[in-house]
DNA sequence: ATAAGATTGTTCAATTATTGAGATACATTC
DNA sequence: GAATGTATCTCAATAATTGAACAATCTTAT
């Protein structure tokens, strides 16, 4: 592996540089993996996107999907939401469920049919962070973890901040 | 893609579930860093992508970036690579250069006044890497850079295969 | 209760980005 | 030197996004 540039020095300003464009390189890898798998399921980038939010939300428990989550989430105004939903709605990916105890929310749900869909969207991903998982100990890879963890939830901090 | 453990059998498939959504994470969380800031600036998401692929790439001694390169980086087409050119040129920041060997190719270089924005769109996910990174060691620092790049690696060989 | 105000999501016309099929200029190959 | 391939641009058609106005629902204060 030649990965960071200067090891031994612990010059920290190139190093947050290189981590930085680590970090950036990694972000346009997996919006490449996420853009090429929209073209071939005749989805937009926006799109894909919102399915992201929905997978993920869905998995994790969090709070359920409505249009003003993915209006923050994904940056567009609520015109653009809805259109986002008719369309993903119309290709029969999700569903609007109109929730019981406040009427005027809409809860976005993730139709059984599109979890084929969902897998194969996760496999690439998948596949490639095995194979780099691979040639990691377990207990560094509590430590890759470890700080995914922590740049994420710092990073979720900046934007409130 | 359960994300229920079971105690028995290895831990593999949801230690590789539990990274795939801490990943995609990542990637959302960075992407709305980035188009907070393009909101901020007057840009669109396309035009940020741009300028990041031309950041990194002038940063890493790459070659130098053609709209090609731009259209397979960012997954447009042709015309709306020259679409968004014309509005980085206009919004003066970067330039077009012909290149002198083969006379079709275009350069896109960065201009020297747009290294502030740069330094600007840096800064969010600088500050949130840094107060990330203060809570591990060197040699923990030099593991998770190293699994980056591992990943990085992959993810750009998924997609060749 | 009821009215005023805030919140959630939609509609729709105007604006803007993107596509997709050419066109142009240059390079390479035979 | 003609033919083929490559890199970029042009432009009309299409599609996405904005931004403001709207309807429906919840909340709060009186």
């Amino acid at each position: 592996m030649q990965p960071t540039p200067s090891p031994d020095s612990a010059d920290q300003p190139s190093d947050l540089f290189a981590y930085a464009v680590l970090l950036r390189t990694l972000n346009r890898e997996l919006n490449r993996s996420t853009l090429d798998f929209a073209h071939e399921n005749g989805l937009h980038a926006t799109d894909i996107h919102a399915l992201s939010v929905i997978m993920d939300s869905s998995a994790g428990g969090d709070a359920p999907v409505t249009p003003t989550r993915l209006r923050e989430e994904l940056g567009l105004t609520s015109g653009a939401v809805t259109a986002c939903l008719d369309r993903l709605e119309r290709s029969g990916h999700v569903s609007r469920v109109r929730d019981s105890a406040d009427r005027r929310v809409v809860h976005v749900v993730y139709n059984s049919e599109a979890r084929a869909l969902a897998r194969e969207y996760f496999s690439p991903l998948a596949r490639a962070t095995e194979t780099a998982r691979a040639k990691f100990t377990p207990a560094e890879l509590t430590t890759v973890a470890a700080f995914l963890h922590a740049l994420n939830t710092e990073l979720a901090a900046e934007r409130q901040g």
